[in-house]
DNA sequence: GTCGGCGCTCAAGTGGGCTTGAAGTCAAGC
DNA sequence: GCTTGACTTCAAGCCCACTTGAGCGCCGAC
């Protein structure tokens, strides 16, 4: 992949489809090493490092969190340590994700045919007399009313 | 539901399960009625608004869009109309959501089980050598491989 | 030699939804 | 009257991943 061919700071960014000033950034937090200052070349090593970091971003992880990973990758002691044990915990968290999002998309879908005037009269928005449930909760709640969000 | 009780801020953030400052920030934004400035207590009509806040919120709704909500309830033309275009949109962007949702779930459940030392190895992460594709696209790829990551 | 374009550094700004801090006010109980 | 503690205001801070701006340097082409 690294051929030693040299590219400016833009020749990188377009190439990678990310900003100039985003790269900087990178580098400015450790994500991708440090050079020499002053106007300067890279080779394109670098664009494997940035679709890595793209990869993962996409994929949930926090650049604190890439930071990690290519810090095992670059000390030699291989990725897959902190890759299982970060990917672990990013699992848990994005089936939580999926679980609120697909709660979400049931309640729009009658929210989309509401005819209501108010919350008062809607089903979509449950009742607060006394104490108060979980906001989150309420949305699942629609699947037993069913498609009408008219109350009874 | 309102029925004339008079209570602080405090005694509605902990009834409603959000905190006093978050009421104050809501009166500031014009997304709850601004109130006489000093001590003063508040009907607990502003429990069901809170409530109204809550689900909405989960439901991915933006405090400027719901403040387009509320304000349709409370000018009287009912909230029918920007409810159903609201969550016309939002239903659109949740659905986007989760398919992006599912293919980084597809995509960690390999990554959990990775024991590549470097992406160069690994099939999770796509070779770079020219031009640069989607990196969400890069997701997808993963169901196609299979559950091991390791590079043919 | 001079012009345009890209590069550099450092600081500050952005957005969203709040929280936190400082400093002051008020009400109830002793 | 005094203390205590809850309440008030307003401004500033936080998180995250950058972007934007100011003010300057360097390089190649004409």
């Amino acid at each position: 992949m690294a051929n030693g061919t040299q590219f400016t700071i833009g020749e990188i960014a377009s190439r990678a489809g990310v900003a100039a000033s985003a790269i900087r950034y990178y580098e400015s937090i450790g994500l991708l090493p440090e050079r020499e200052r002053g106007q300067r070349r890279d080779d394109d090593s670098v664009l494997g490092r940035l679709a890595f970091i793209g990869v993962a971003q996409s994929a949930g992880f926090k650049l604190p969190e890439i930071k990690e990973l290519v810090g095992e990758i670059d000390d030699g002691s291989g990725m897959s340590a902190s890759m299982r044990v970060l990917s672990a915990r990013k699992l848990d968290e994005v089936e939580e994700l999926l679980v609120r999002t697909r709660a979400m998309k049931g309640w729009l879908e009658v929210a989309k045919e509401c005819g209501c005037a108010s919350p008062d009269e809607c089903s979509l928005f449950p009742d607060q007399g006394e104490g108060v449930a979980d906001p989150a909760a309420a949305l699942e709640l629609v699947h037993v009313a069913g498609r009408d969000c008219r109350r009874p």
